[in-house]
DNA sequence: GCCAATATGGCAGATACTGCCATATTGGCA
DNA sequence: TGCCAATATGGCAGTATCTGCCATATTGGC
């Protein structure tokens, strides 16, 4: 599994997400075409194995989150926890989350990928909320809002953590996200309609 | 287009995404299967024309949005207006997208097409803003986090839209839209570590 | 009525992906 | 060691999605 991916990350940045094919990803790993299907759904997905560690991390950490606290904010600092895990220990991942970025980067395609296979997560990260923080009736929004907010965040950080490492720049990636978070709660506007 | 479309929504609900082929869209459009794809570059995409008719709006609105202002405020503005305009209406715009997202709810391959959709919309929403707000050079984290907060907020929002009115409960898309909008900036938290 | 531009169709083919069955590999357990 | 069940892998045929190419129809101005 690891090696289908390191062939499938490999092929991806020699000659492109598209020309190459499963077949070859396939061969240079040293397994079957149908083998290749067991490990991964879509070709796409062998480059993402990474972003599954991570949310596995984040809906792990979820179980152990205050159910009494804002979900919110819960699911802030639990991704933030998460983050700091992958960017801390100079580990692999950090190492491999950074390859893929750059190739998502230059791949639309692999980004609809990415996205693609968040939303997936998102179902699941939604659900376990609901069973941690009770389904409260009106709570339906702030669960949603939750959960997408977080995830938004953390791609959007990842991003320009990536992009930042690209052009020279320092990054940390939590303090990335912990910026990103800053920014969305900056844009308290007043013009916008009352809410009852 | 609009043939092929209301064909293909019509088959998706009668007998699932997966079950209904491109061949018997097309049919039922009374359509080749090769014009279906100059059309839609893929089956789910014949779903989702109202989602592209709304992100048009949007990118027409950023347009004419104040330079100066915050641009996450500017862009949430914006959405609320687009918001505002399909919803009051009663106009059949605001139909197929409840339709569509009932089609969303129930088939989790739609909602990743929907999402993978927005990906791509979101590349060039970023540069529509980067254009209008200038790149200045600290700002590709402020940008990138005003496009993936109001994004999702809106599919949160429509989301909770379609949910509520599926369960007989009044539903106001914009208000709720503004209500994700609070929720998302009321988590601001006291124990986040503080940014330089 | 003519011509250019554009829309559509038909067809062959590549690639992604699945179901089914056979075979190999593994890991306990007598 | 030898055996058996569980699991991983391979092969292959088949379907569906999607594309390139060329021919034909349809449209719209002049």
């Amino acid at each position: 599994m690891a090696e289908i991916s390191e062939a499938a990350l490999q092929l991806f940045e020699d000659r492109g997400l598209e020309a190459a094919t499963v077949e070859e990803i396939a061969a240079a790993a040293g397994v079957s075409q149908r083998t290749f299907f067991r490990y991964f759904a879509t070709k796409e997905d062998a480059a993402l194995p990474v972003h599954r560690e991570f949310e596995d991390a984040v809906e792990a950490a979820v179980q152990q989150a205050d159910p009494d606290a804002d979900p919110c904010t819960e699911l802030a600092t639990v991704y933030l926890r998460v983050l700091q895990d992958f960017a801390d220990h100079a580990c692999p991942a950090a190492q491999r989350m950074l390859r893929v970025s750059r190739l998502v980067r230059r791949e639309p395609l692999l980004r609809s990928a990415l996205v693609r296979h968040g939303a997936a997560r998102n179902s699941r990260l939604l659900q376990a909320l609901q069973a941690r923080f009770g389904p409260s009736g009106a709570a339906d929004l702030q669960l949603r809002v939750a959960v997408e907010l977080c995830t938004s965040l953390a791609r959007a950080a990842v991003e320009t953590w990536a992009e930042r490492l690209e052009a020279g720049r320092e990054a940390v990636l939590p303090d990335i996200f912990a910026d990103a978070q800053l920014l969305a709660q900056r844009g308290r506007s007043g013009h916008l309609p009352a809410v009852p």
